[in-house]
DNA sequence: GGATTTTCACAGTT
DNA sequence: CAACTGTGAAAATC
């Protein structure tokens, strides 16, 4: 999208020379706009119509009358906006500098704590970007360029917090280590953030409105807000040549008692005057990122908005929507709640963007609570697994009159050929107390689970060993996930571009469980035959091996390995999904999924028959579609078009 | 909820 | 004046 269409963005070169918002060029020194006059006269909170509150105003519109009578003619040409119309997909802005310093070992991650370990770090560049135009085919790198950086962070924090707890369980209890933190910490010292040597004014490429992050680290890590605690973003007056910031991004999570938020138009307040324990005792003073909103709105440099919420099930309890962009069209000096001088910013939300993920997470909440008050036309089932699933599977349908996915019998797991579970036979680990690290069943996957104590996988396998009915562990060991079935609200839905698709009501975070590609194995016999009575099959040895990417570190450890082992014979089996099968078959294929394929092991020991278990490879926002990398040699292992279309 | 972290802007030196 | 250094926020996190 081109938001340069949509935007009016002062043209550098040919401003409008009578223009009073461009006033002609005077040269000034660096301006330093300061209320500390009005903190010594007006020392004690003000009553709320208290005509001391007038003061304030003048003095506010005194300050800003000032900027406006004092700004050279707009921004330099070669100052702190420039545009970049047509951004190459390798342009440094967006590729992460290699680092000449080799990569630390698996084992220096306690070193890398270390703070202050000397080395010197580059600070973020001043220069400001505005990408646009992207082609198709950019999108896509940049999005799976952002995936991967996403995957890694998200690898390296659980990855940290699982060796943290191996420590803790050696040395005994002591503070928990800040995965995200460490994480963060790691990719910086190895140059892996993205978008550190240009300032992205708009969007950042590869995230789309409605991407779902968990820690304010993980927006650090890709650029979206670089500031770690503080809610607006900004290129810094020290660093633009004319002296003035500019805001690039800010985040709204209702730290603010004045913020007034419905969607499309935001009252943001300011930043500053707060004690430590989020109580305004100050008044607020027009600087830092107070002046960059305002400069950005003077300029018409549109921010990035990004909400943060309460949200349960996340990894702590709060969640961050990219809700798009947003035009600041007015500001002002105000009194808040409290009887302190608060600066506010009325934003509004630049048209024409898709539909802002935080009012997609409230329309999901009501989904599942009312399906029917929420969307009375279009359900054909509540349940498309007959209660077989623990959590309904709905059935939409507002396109057109196809219900045959109710035709079908449900299939909640694979049905394997009896003969499968006749291979080693009582092979399970004797951890009547609950398995630990020394499990039999841990050994079997190279020493380790494979899933943190959440049940987040920590990296992908060629197979992973669930403990099984011939474990002794109790049905709560952490090594039993996929056994357990899904754990979130899906929903199949008919969709012009894609035939069905699935979608999910709930945030699935990333490295979850999703659901097991259930269907009927066939036997090479049975195979032939259905091949030439023209059905199509589902070939798991066809799937892309995305799993390799999940858990992946050797972009920060020079000594990883990816896992080789356990060895597994070529897959040489089909499935038939014509008649009985669950809702994985309905995903779409897509070379840039955001769901793969991870063999299990659990009711047997058959390493020719592994379950097809699929997990999500990012955090997926409700209603987003799943998709699924079929890895399509030819259209017969489209299990999805086999029956849909 | 207090303690612990991190990053960045800013200002002051060298 | 560029580079370094110290300080103080900051809508974070457990």
């Amino acid at each position: 999208m081109d938001f340069n269409s949509l935007l009016p963005f002062p043209d550098l070169n040919h401003l409008p020379s009578s223009s009073s918002t461009f006033p002609a060029p005077l040269i000034v020194p660096k301006i330093e706009p300061k209320l500390e006059p009005l903190d010594e006269t007006l020392p004690s909170p003000m009553p709320l119509a208290a005509p001391p509150g007038l003061d304030l105003f003048s003095e506010y519109n005194r300050l800003c009358g000032l900027f406006h009578s004092t700004i050279p003619g707009g921004i330099q040409p070669n100052g702190a906006v420039s545009a970049l119309p047509n951004s190459h997909p390798d342009s440094l802005a967006l590729v992460p500098v290699p680092d000449p310093n080799p990569s630390p070992n698996l084992s220096d991650v306690v070193v890398l704590s270390a703070p202050g370990s000397g080395r010197k770090l580059p600070n973020r560049s001043a220069e400001l970007v505005r990408i646009t135009d992207l082609k198709a085919e950019d999108e896509l790198y940049f999005r799976d360029k952002v995936r991967k950086t996403r995957m890694l962070f998200e690898s390296l924090r659980v990855f940290v917090i699982v060796e943290d707890e191996k420590r803790r369980d050696a040395m005994g209890a002591n503070r928990r280590t800040r995965g995200d933190l460490k994480a963060a910490a790691i990719m910086r010292e190895r140059a892996l953030w993205m978008n550190r040597d240009k300032r992205i004014v708009g969007s950042i490429p590869g995230v789309l409105v409605g991407d779902a992050f968990f820690f304010r680290m993980e927006l650090c890590v890709i650029g979206l807000h670089g500031q770690a605690q503080a809610g607006i973003d900004y290129v810094p007056s020290s660093q633009s040549s004319n002296g003035e910031p500019i805001a690039t991004s800010i985040i709204v999570s209702g730290g603010y008692e004045d913020d007034e938020d419905s969607g499309d138009v935001i009252v943001y307040t300011g930043h500053g005057g707060q004690d430590n324990h989020g109580r305004q005792v100050m008044h607020q003073k027009l600087e830092c990122g107070n002046l960059a909103l305002e400069r950005s709105m003077h300029y018409e440099v549109e921010v990035r908005v990004i909400r943060g919420f309460k949200y349960e099930g996340s990894p702590n309890g709060k969640v961050y929507v990219y809700d798009g962009l947003y035009k600041i069209v007015d500001t002002w000096f105000d009194v808040g709640k409290s009887g302190f001088g608060v600066f506010k910013f009325k934003l509004i939300r630049i048209e024409n963007q898709v539909e802002m993920g935080s009012s997609i997470f409230k329309f999901a909440v009501s989904l599942r609570t009312q399906p029917l008050g929420a969307r009375p036309r279009g359900y054909i089932s509540l349940d498309l697994s007959k209660k077989k699933e623990k959590f309904p599977v709905f059935f939409f349908n507002d396109v057109d009159m196809d219900h045959s996915p109710m035709y079908c019998d449900y299939l909640v797991t694979t049905v394997f050929p009896p003969y499968v579970y006749n291979v080693g036979r009582g092979n399970g680990c004797n951890c009547a107390g609950g398995c630990l690290d020394d499990c039999f069943c841990a050994m079997k996957n190279g020493g380790e689970f494979a899933y943190d104590l959440q049940g987040i996988l920590v990296r992908g396998k060629p197979l992973i060993f669930e403990c099984g009915p011939h474990c002794s562990c109790p049905p709560t060991c952490r090594n039993r996930v996929t056994q357990k079935g899904v754990r979130n609200r899906f929903e199949v839905f008919r969709s012009k571009e894609t035939g069905w698709g699935v979608r999910s009501l709930d945030l699935i975070q990333a490295g979850s469980f999703i659901c097991e590609f259930a269907g009927v194995v066939l036997t090479r016999e049975q195979a032939q035959i259905f091949t030439m009575n023209g059905d199509r099959l589902v070939y798991p040895s066809r799937f892309t091996g995305n799993w390799k990417q999940w858990g992946n570190l050797s972009a920060v450890f020079s000594d990883y390995v990816c896992p080789e082992s356990p060895s597994t014979p070529p897959l040489d089996f089909t499935m038939d999904v014509s008649r009985m099968r669950n809702i994985a078959c309905y995903l779409s294929h897509s070379t840039s999924p955001n769901v793969m394929v991870q063999f299990v092991l659990y009711d047997h020991n058959n390493l020719s028959f592994p379950h097809l278990m699929l997990f999500a490879m990012e955090n997926i926002p409700p209603l987003r579609e799943l998709s699924l990398d079929y890895g399509v040699a030819d259209e017969s292992n489209m299990g999805k078009l086999a029956i849909c279309n």
